[in-house]
DNA sequence: CGCCTGTTTGAGAAGGCTCAACGGACGTGG
DNA sequence: CCACGTCCGTTGAGCCTTCTCAAACAGGCG
């Protein structure tokens, strides 16, 4: 991905859905459905987005002929992993405010890491839905955790964009002490 | 990793673990400490465990000149992904016991495919704390929710092995309809 | 102006959590 | 051989975080 943002998801029989993770630019994605046969989950654009495509049949070239290429897909995918990991570590521990601030904070750090954040200011193109469906949580609720951080001064939000007025203090909202998924990637 | 049974799992600073996959014989181990230097994740086993040991310098090597071998290093870290995916939509999206007729189901089925299930029974060495951490829940409420499942018949369990009694209504309890992780490991 | 998408708010229900205590199996040491 | 400690599973009671239902509001667009 060069530009825009993406998400993938799952979607269960009866219509509740899961976004895995978002993808910024420099994201691989589809490497799951390169190396299986049928997608497993799907993919959602937040926005224009655009893409460099390799076609599925000359993954094989790529691994033969290009082992430092090679090599990359799968550090990209490993990193994409690592951030999976995080979001499940986040919905399965951690409480609706923590969930919310270590997502805002994780998105900002990445955007950052881009040179997408001027003024700790970044695009943000999520709808409560979208956070709702990252964290496991419903739309009330993810409406009201919002609210109350942005009482307690957290950030503020214009025209599709979000500023962090305390990047430091939400980080500890977010029990963020330890983590350290690499955020810049490499392509 | 030859034969045996382990996890992944992430720690939180104030003490809150959430187990991230289960690993089986056939799993790739360490592929995050591989590519990034610092191990992302702990990993622990729980019982006896036979591995084979890819030194990391060996790594770009393996790239290089196994194309072949790199692709299933590959494959093998896509796989992980998937099950990861597939357990954050379980945390995310479904209730208690969804979420562990879901985690029984699949161990089951990724047991089967290994040859290790006789007579719908097969070693379960998860102690409840453990199913907890992986699904998100906490330990007294796991532990009522797999009464209730045993009451329904689902399953019984003896000595460190699990015998499904009711495989096909258990599946439907975990709302399984559509997932399909690649069960078999390449190597 | 009316519709659609996304946000906000209130009220009540409930699924899951915490606290607390007990029981059984097993291993160790006296 | 028994007493004790530890690990794991079980159960009850009460609380609270989060969910569902419902309705209203704001902005953008045809």
């Amino acid at each position: 991905m060069y530009s825009g943002w993406a998400f993938r998801f799952k979607t269960l029989p009866d219509g509740r859905r899961q976004i895995l993770n978002f993808l910024l630019p420099g994201d691989l994605l589809g490497l799951q459905a390169a190396m299986f046969d049928a997608a497993l989950h799907g993919i959602e654009a937040l926005t224009e987005v655009q893409l460099c495509v390799l076609p599925r049949r000359k993954v094989w070239a790529l691994f033969e002929q290009m082992p430092d290429l090679a090599f990359d897909v799968t550090w990209l995918g490993s990193r994409e992993e690592s951030i999976v990991d995080e979001n499940l570590t986040s919905v399965g521990r951690r409480s609706a405010a923590e969930r919310v601030a270590a997502l805002i904070i994780t998105l900002y750090k990445r955007a950052k890491a881009l040179g997408l954040v001027v003024d700790e200011t970044f695009a943000f193109p999520l709808t409560q839905q979208h956070i709702a469906d990252a964290l496991g949580l419903s739309l009330v609720h993810t409406n009201k955790t919002l609210a109350r951080l942005r009482r307690m001064g957290m950030f503020t939000r214009a025209n599709g964009s979000m500023t962090l007025t305390r990047p430091r203090v939400l980080e500890r909202v977010a029990q963020f002490f330890d983590e350290e998924v690499p955020l810049r990637p490499l392509i």
